[in-house]
DNA sequence: CACTTACGTAAGAAGGTGCTTACGCTTTGT
DNA sequence: ACAAAGCGTAAGCACCTTCTTACGTAAGTG
């Protein structure tokens, strides 16, 4: 998961996926989109973006096509989910247990 | 969201939000929680979830309690459900082009 | 008012990241 | 066989992160 949140958090990183999310695109392609960045720098992202399992690489004749794999992101999807789940689980017990001293100290005055 | 992906993908912050999810600890106990790094250290990263917004602070005497956020963490949590989602759909809509030209082809054949 | 507690902040060192330019490799046309 | 197309890789540079040590600060304590 580690290499998956870094591949990630790099914003031309996450274009990139997004660009091959729906189509399988040719490196050249993918470096084309990007007006203010080299070739090279493109081909070092789309590495990191293979090795984090993020993108699946096919080669065909001299080009090499790339498309996104999502089940890469499936760790840190379960991650927040259940980090955002149990908070909020967490802050519902809190909530009640308020509850229940409010509760108390009414009786109490009663 | 670029500053709660930053802030997620070092392992120490990681650690740290489990660490203040379900209970509310002061800046002390949770250095104390890691033996291999310095209480400085700590502060540093307690600094950058807090500038991400993934963490609360409240004083309280000397003391500064720390608490987790989970909502600052709902973007990028949309972000992948957003991404997952529509590329299984893509995968969907691919595989019932695939199975139209099975379809076109049989019918050619017969 | 000193002293202690519980922190944050500053400065600097060490290592990592992303970029560019230059070069190498593999496949495809002629 | 030779040239071109389409890439990846290497080296070097500028910048950013993370750590440590040293110091500063606000709130309780005697």
């Amino acid at each position: 998961m580690q290499d998956a949140i870094e591949a990630i958090a790099e914003p031309r990183r996450r274009e990139i996926l997004r660009l091959v999310r729906d189509d399988e695109l040719p490196a050249g392609a993918i470096a084309a989109h990007f007006g203010d960045v080299s070739r090279p720098a493109i081909s070092q992202h789309l590495r990191v973006l293979r090795e984090a399992a993020l993108v699946s690489e096919r080669r065909d004749g001299t080009r090499r096509l790339y498309r996104a794999r999502p089940e890469g992101l499936g760790d840190l999807r379960d991650f927040l989910e259940q980090f955002w789940d149990e908070r909020l689980e967490a802050l519902q017990r809190e909530a009640e247990r308020e509850e229940r001293k409010r509760r108390r100290e009414r009786g109490r005055r009663n």
